[in-house]
DNA sequence: TCGTTTCGCTACGGGAGCGTAGCGATAGGA
DNA sequence: TCCTATCGCTACGCTCCCGTAGCGAAACGA
């Protein structure tokens, strides 16, 4: 959010900077009921004062680390839909399974039940990672690829849902290989004959081997 | 899994019970970091001293509840599938938006990414709720209404992922009318001609479309 | 009825974390 | 250069929670 243009004391920047990494690290390692102002400043080095003069409460810290652990991901922009939300899912996939991100995440699981702003920024880091999706597959509605009323939505939930669910509920490994054939088994009942209803799309050049 | 045929002191018998009420509703209200032992010791009117002569620490009190918590879901039993799966996901849908179960959930994901107990524990859960799933799907494959060579964990992880993802990730209302599309949605592509499929492997029933 | 189990209560020492105040030191920017 | 923003540090009072000890009372079961 924050533009290149804001002028920021660059004490402050450091300073905020140390302090989230430090909340991503305790947010890993002990989760949610770790995260205290004391032990962020042992772990920063950034005096408590500091601390609370960047945040005001726990909460506000938490939700910071949250945003600043979201990562991006990447979506391929080929015109195989089924390529590119496979390339997508596994990133996704890659992410949850191997990164902070999925520890931070499930630490706002919880506080999401409660804190409204939690919530939103729970949804919104999700819903900002799941927006490049949307459009993917409203392209390919456009291309003619899929169904014009077919519910994107609902979709989205299917392709990406599993993900979640297998990571934090269930907590089964899920490979690679294991995503790519569920995003397959999703959307291939989905697909029309896109190279008819294209027109201007230039015939089919992906494939690239599922 | 404790025999009915165990004698145990209706006085201890009482005491868990309401231990356990009170620690459901704390975790309801306050999530994971409410959980402190006066807390329950103050909501259930049983003593501190009490509750440490049934519960070693916090974390098997969290189990405990987790485990009280769990509703019964049904399975109907008609030899339609797609009619069987939608009303045990509806039901499922139900339990975590409407009950109490869905909050415990919550906040036995965060930790569970540190205690082996509780990710055992929430796994089991979900995997006990989900194996009446498990073999109605089989059945179907042996009643020749699904391809024998349908990865089902895969089937099940796509029915039920959505639904824990909308619940405690992205947030998003689920009515029951939406699980119902959904559970449709994902089963309809998969469904074969029953009677004709059985036959004993029958010529091409591969489908597949890689 | 009588022994056993379970309970509630009170009390305790100790630790962790909160959030604030007041201070001098220093790294920025103009 | 000089002013200001930001920092680190120490210290504080306060609350919450831990986990245990010791006691008498009451409920249970045989």
């Amino acid at each position: 959010m924050s533009t290149a243009t804001e002028h920021e004391d660059p004490r402050r920047a450091r300073s905020r900077a140390s302090v989230l990494e430090a909340a991503i690290a305790i947010l890993r390692e002990s989760g949610q009921p770790g995260l205290t102002i004391e032990a962020v400043a042992a772990r920063s080095r950034v005096a408590k004062t500091t601390i609370y003069r960047h945040f005001a409460d726990r909460d506000e810290l938490h939700i910071a680390a949250l945003q600043a652990a979201a990562p991006e991901i990447r979506m391929p922009r080929t015109d195989d839909v089924v390529h590119d939300v496979v390339g997508f899912c596994v990133a996704l996939n890659d992410k949850l399974q191997h990164t902070e991100f999925g520890s931070v995440l499930a630490t706002a699981i919880d506080g999401a039940e409660r804190s409204e702003s939690l919530a939103e920024i729970l949804a919104g880091v999700g819903a900002e990672r799941r927006r490049a999706l949307d459009e993917r597959l409203r392209l390919a509605q456009q291309a003619g690829a899929l169904a014009a009323d077919l519910d994107v939505g609902m979709l989205n939930s299917q392709l990406v849902g599993p993900l979640f669910f297998r990571r934090f509920i269930s907590r089964q490994a899920t490979s690679s290989a294991f995503v790519a054939e569920h995003v397959q088994m999703v959307l291939s009942p989905r697909l029309q004959e896109a190279t008819i209803a294209t027109a201007a799309g230039g015939g089919e050049r992906s494939r690239s081997t599922r």
